[in-house]
DNA sequence: TTGCAACAGTTTCAAACGAAACTATCTTGT
DNA sequence: ACAAGATAGTTTCGTTTGAAACTGTTGCAA
């Protein structure tokens, strides 16, 4: 029986690793690539950033959230969602107004003119995505999704090392 | 003929965007939750930052390249490369010496202690890659592997709006 | 050759970032 | 009722970032 079958796994090289094989170098670099053509799309035609998209985005049904709400549900931490919205109170963009049951609490809501860039900007995000998954069957789409939901999943699990054994089933 | 067809699409509402399903921000969102969690597994147990990593990575074969040679295979960008480069120095991970034909170029080689390194880091990089898609078949890591190369592509070719006709067959 | 554009890499500057400290308000336990 | 702690949001501080300007070197063209 000859050796051939431990060539492989000789001890000199210890496992190869090429970067552009390497998931988390692929999912940081496609993120980055993505990000910055979308910010440079907002920026130019509405002067916004991302976290201030995020933020529009968020609020575009018309709802009226805390700064706390808008942290949870655009994944940004606060003191990024606080600076977006000091930037939006500046620019007209987004309404505050102290909490009635909870002074601490400020109930944010986008003016006229945050509406019509929503209005505005959501076809435009779309088709963006469109054109991304231009090459995409319905069927890899779907995978696709899957696939992200999964790994974001276990990213998340993965993230908080030996905390929150009980908040794993949060969802 | 009922009217139920047209209900979906009435223009009051401009097309919902939830954020949560839209590719950029979980692209973002899924490589953010990633790269915090290794930057701080490399960063506690050896002290250096994701572009340091990355730079160990491409050199780790054994290989001598120029700074510009590490800033495309990494897909940073020069500064940041540079600044990594300067962080090595002074940590003695990488060895400079100027070029002998062109004196531009500042051939970078890795020390032993680097090596060492990445001796050490590499197994724990490919064992937090096989933790993130333990859930994974093997099958669904080739469609993911297959759906991120298309993904990528598409995305470099949206981010260069008109230039780089002819640069398309680069790779 | 000399002058000029292209290139390699560094430095500068202003913006963006995250962690931690801080202010203000609310909740809870006694 | 009130002290102790939790929560909402802002500010501060040191670091990181990217774009643009800069330095030094090479290649090319007149």
């Amino acid at each position: 029986m000859p050796p051939v079958r431990r060539l492989r796994s000789a001890k000199a090289t210890p496992a190869a690793l090429h970067l552009t094989r390497f998931l988390p170098y692929r999912l940081s670099v496609l993120a980055n690539t993505v990000s910055h053509t979308v910010a440079k799309l907002y920026e130019t035609r509405f002067g916004i950033t991302i976290p201030e998209w995020r933020i529009i985005a968020v609020l575009g049904g018309g709802e009226t959230l805390s700064a706390g709400d808008i942290a949870r549900r655009t994944a940004m931490d606060k003191v990024q969602v606080s600076r977006a919205i000091s930037r939006m109170l500046d620019s007209a963009l987004i309404l505050r107004e102290s909490g009635d049951t909870d002074r601490r609490k400020a109930l944010l809501t986008l003016t006229p003119k945050a509406l019509a860039i929503y209005a505005e900007i959501v076809p435009m995000a779309l088709a963006y995505e469109a054109e991304l998954t231009d090459a995409l069957s319905d069927e890899e789409r779907a995978t696709l999704d899957q696939l992200l939901t999964r790994l974001q999943a276990r990213a998340d699990a993965l993230a908080a090392p030996a905390a929150a054994e009980t908040e794993a089933e949060e969802g």
